[in-house]
DNA sequence: ATCGCTGTGTTCAATACTGGACAGACAGGA
DNA sequence: TCCTGTCTGTCCAGTATTGAACACAGCGAT
């Protein structure tokens, strides 16, 4: 169940169109035919900056496949927070607004890879004329609105060690890969914890089996054992996607 | 600075207009013309659900003067934690998205009072017509996703005893009264926390003189000491009001 | 091979927070 | 008026989490 939903749709759509992006892939042919002149296939490597808090916002950016966009509130104090991930399943920048706003975090490439990146005058203007590309955003935006809901009741009620799991298993299932590239200090810091509390609960983890460190490095063994300790937070969430944006998948658009 | 902001560009509006609702204000009186033939005032009271999570939302909600709507997301332990507060500033219900979608979270009504009410498929047809007024509700999008990610990154980071601080500031600001009618146990579940320890927050906040209690009442005597005691997050939030939705307030709808 | 840096494992004392418990206070209905 | 149920103040024992500290390991650069 958790392993399935993104890349199972993934494989299993009709055409494979061009796009690793599941939104980009749902929308309709028509849809797609609009869309595709301007959007520009770009290769970011990992730990780039789309845009900083304030910045105008001026592109859009689809992550394709195992490409994985982290949204982060800072603090006067420094500390930056991650407030939502973003993979193949959705899309960052100028999403549910219109107009050229600032943006009020900053998003950072947690995983580098291929992103289609569309300018926001360009996207507007289409959605303006296209109502089921203009639809299928809206919805996104629903469910990525949803996704953040989630994230801050889960801060509020869940331990420490449940989100640490959560956000592990939301990496793993993104990048495909069970190896995260980070350290316990950049693990802290994302999930807004002391350092030594992050380092102790990766040591418990490891000594119960479920993943492996190295400088770095974490290497997940058993993620049956990972969702165990996680809450399920991001099961909801996924829900939801699945409830919104169903009916998209196959030729997108179905309208109200 | 903290009691500034909405009330007062509400009392500087140039034409008082119908609603006291400031997105309603905000509109161009042409937009306005459209929108309000299907508008609807209703007065709601105190704790009522507008709409459950899972339900399909068939209306919009614009909270009046000093009416006042929780966003709630329900955990399967029948834990029910806040996760937005919306007042004259903003609207509920398929705001962000369009078609009829179902609701993620639970919408209850904080404090009662003047509602404008307005079917979504009424106002889904006027969006797609009115530019100007889908460009404020999409700018107004935008504003509640920055409320939402700063509350996500300030229940990572920050204390209880400042969360419920904030909590009561923005309570107290936007029903212009600084008496808070809720139990104990309300709040705690509110803020997602144990009672007791609410209790005890309470208890000291009472024994610095910053506010007094009676059975199912908080009075808050000094707001200036609570601030102090809050985090600055709904500030940062309150700027990026500010700044995404300036330049609307006279007579709206500029866009891009 | 060595230096120096960053990351890691671990400790410690202190504070934040939980959840259960219970007696007394209060308010509203009968 | 009493009764009843909810709300409050308080305590406690236990767990979660912080933040500082330090020795050491790994590793890239010289």
């Amino acid at each position: 169940m958790r392993t399935s939903a993104m890349p199972e749709t993934a494989k299993a759509l009709p055409k494979p169109a061009r796009p690793g992006n599941n939104l980009l892939a749902a929308l309709a042919s028509d849809d797609f035919r609009l869309l595709a002149p301007v959007l520009e296939e770009k290769r970011i490597s990992t730990g780039v900056t789309l845009f900083e808090a304030g910045d105008i916002i001026e592109n859009a950016y689809f992550p394709c496949d195992k490409a994985l966009v982290s949204y982060r509130v800072s603090f006067a104090d420094g500390r930056l927070v991650e407030v939502a991930l973003v993979g193949r399943e959705g899309a960052v920048g100028g999403i549910v607004s219109n107009g050229r706003l600032p943006a009020f975090s900053r998003a950072i490439t947690q995983n580098g890879g291929t992103f289609f990146r569309v300018g926001l005058r360009d996207l507007d203007l289409l959605k303006s004329r296209a109502p089921g590309l203009r639809n299928l955003f809206t919805r996104y935006a629903d469910c990525l609105m949803a996704q953040i809901y989630q994230a801050t009741a889960c801060n509020a009620a869940h331990s420490i060690e449940a989100r640490c799991a959560k956000w592990m298993l939301a990496t793993i299932d993104r990048t495909e890969s069970k190896t995260l590239a980070l350290t316990h200090e950049q693990l802290a810091i994302l999930l807004g914890v002391g350092r030594s509390y992050a380092s102790r609960i990766l040591l418990g983890m490891k000594s119960a089996g479920v993943l492996h460190l190295s400088r770095g490095r974490i290497v997940v063994d058993d993620c049956a054992a990972l969702e165990s300790i996680a809450c399920n937070c991001d099961s909801l969430v996924r829900e939801h996607f699945d409830t919104v944006l169903a009916g998209i998948y196959p030729d997108g658009s179905k309208h109200d």
